[in-house]
DNA sequence: TTGTACGCGTTATCAC
DNA sequence: GTGATAACGCGTACAA
């Protein structure tokens, strides 16, 4: 019966709206950006006309017309690692705040790859470009003729937006000293070179150390995203400090909180409970450090914070490329922010030095 | 120097090229879309022109011309929990074998929001649709003018993808009976309506339990994705269970890895190991389950191959679409998948029954 | 306030 | 094998 439900076929565009409505394509136009400079009267016309015809806006007619995409290429390692995919989560969220929407992409650590991805990205006009993944490095980024931000990873040559790793150590370092350990111990992964933002937390942590004058250590254990690797190089180092240290308090920094589950886990399983002289602390604040049978102290990344800057600083960045003409080459900027200890039992049970 | 680095400005067109090589737009375009109808040399002049003007494709252009975007809408619920990304995740990763790219929203349970979501995806002329999130009936995605596939919620009108919960439900059970229990307990959430696939889980461990006619109960505790919440209502369940059976042998099946671990740690602080009268199996082989201080057996779903059945089926319908002109409403295809029980300390630990 | 005419960059349809 | 020319659906000077 209705007119409605003319399945299938062509859909319905101003050309359409304007012959139904007598008006022209350009005031249906107008409809839609300017709508105060139409009539109120002819707003009401054109209003129902889209729902008599069942009009559906098209976007991809629009991108080629005013060249706005609205897209941002997300270019993300993995999302296995709870990190990652907890940032992409808060990263889509803003769409509700800017109206943007992502492309995502999972790099798979191979440069020639990424390339291509970001080649795909610019073929469909992406407005900006969030990295997450450390295969290409910034200078070859900041060629780009997009403006790029990039999330926890090397950012010499362009925006960013990290998390004060040296505050972390910091934090973490202190928090064991405040509870009388005897030694500290840092255990961190082979791939934490200088150039990213994690290694901050080594250097926070030796700071401390040397600055409060502590007994310290800092352990190196290979990188692998495999657990049981993960689980079979920490057990030798269990082994070891359980045995080296006996008797002294230990403070131990684990680097990222699956590793620092592992090793409290170790220990239950050796002892039943948490023995008296260990302290643990982890990093990232992720699910399994609340979830962990003794739930584990942990220095907080504001995930959600850092998603909302990396998007905030892209959009400015692209607002302004759509003005000025003299695009003036834009200075990086760093946004740095603060991490957030996290008490929980590993560390708060127990005596506690009276402050 | 190079005549490269025409930074800024203007993007290098078919037309350039065409000017460039003598050639027409036609002809460029053919080099893209059947090269075979060139000649090798002219090839080789075009393939060096765009080099040479470094030309970058223009996919937007491309979509308004002949109407195929290469685009997928994803509408995940949310990507905290550790099935949903690990979905997405594969979804995406698709891209290397499909080519499509996927246009990922965020639901936040309010239909009228997801409507919006999907006008948006529409607006954009995606090609196809998955839903994750259940907050809109099928009934009425059924009615989109686009393929649509669902996983792992209520798909009556459209295809879908789900793993066999039923089975899912007896493997776990059948395990708990082979190890003797005396009594098996389900604990399952409250919004499980029979509408949903993992209602099955339901029937499974209930068929079973009838079938062999064994001691059974089960408990629902009110849904909640807040941690704490979790926490609060097991302890009121372990706290009874561990009372009124004590002395019996009790099989546990949690409907959850997460909530299977929280009961886990439960019995851990409180024994500080999982006594023998406890055995415990959970669902969806998060990481928790192989996290867990004593790591949990747990029934599995097939995450990478249901996302790659989604992705499949989509394409399918998709590629269909483009050639009948009649389209005939494809009547929906329902895939089901096996899970796979993964057995683990939290069964495996001690005595068994010799088979 | 409203309309005309053209441009956006590619593909599709015919011719040659 | 190659080339004109008309779509594709919308935005935007410029005019009226």
């Amino acid at each position: 019966m209705g007119s409605t439900n003319n399945n299938k076929k062509k859909k319905v565009t101003f050309d359409d709206i304007a012959k139904y409505t007598g008006f022209s394509k350009t005031t249906i136009s107008r409809y839609f950006n300017s709508p105060d400079s139409l009539t109120l009267d002819n707003q009401e016309i054109i209003s129902n006309a889209l729902v008599d015809l069942d009009y559906k806006e098209n976007k991809v007619a629009r991108i080629l017309a005013n060249g706005k995409t609205e897209f941002i290429g997300v270019i993300v390692p993995n999302l296995q690692n709870h990190y990652y995919s907890e940032m992409l989560n808060r990263i889509l969220q803003t769409y509700g705040r800017y109206g943007y929407k992502f492309l995502v992409f999972v790099g798979n650590e191979q440069e020639e790859t990424e390339r291509q991805y970001i080649q795909e990205l610019l073929a469909y006009n992406i407005e900006g470009l969030i990295v997450m993944s450390f295969t290409l490095p910034s200078r070859e980024l900041a060629k780009l003729p997009i403006p790029v931000v990039t999330i926890e990873r090397e950012d010499r040559y362009v925006s960013s937006v990290n998390t004060d790793n040296y505050m972390g150590g910091v934090q973490a370092a202190s928090l064991l000293a405040r509870h009388n350990c005897e030694i500290l111990i840092h255990i961190n992964t082979t791939d934490t070179t200088p150039e990213r933002p994690a290694y901050g937390r080594i250097r926070g942590f030796l700071d401390i150390c040397e600055e409060k004058k502590l007994n310290h250590r800092l352990i190196y254990v290979s990188q692998s995203d495999i657990f049981e690797e993960m689980q079979e190089s920490l057990y030798t180092v269990f082994q070891e400090l359980d045995t080296v240290y006996s008797g002294m308090k230990k403070g131990i920094f684990v680097s990222g909180d699956t590793r620092a589950n592992i090793f409290l886990n170790l220990l239950i399983r050796k002892y039943g409970s948490l023995p008296d002289d260990y302290r643990i602390v982890g990093f990232d604040d992720s699910p399994i450090s609340r979830e962990a049978v003794i739930p584990i102290s942990t220095v907080g990344q504001q995930i959600e914070k850092m998603a909302y800057e990396a998007v905030s600083i892209l959009v400015e960045q692209m607002e302004d490329r759509k003005k000025r003409r003299p695009v003036l080459s834009q200075e990086p900027v760093h946004r740095v922010l603060a991490p957030i200890l996290i008490r929980r039992e590993t560390t708060e049970t127990g005596e506690e030095t009276k402050k």
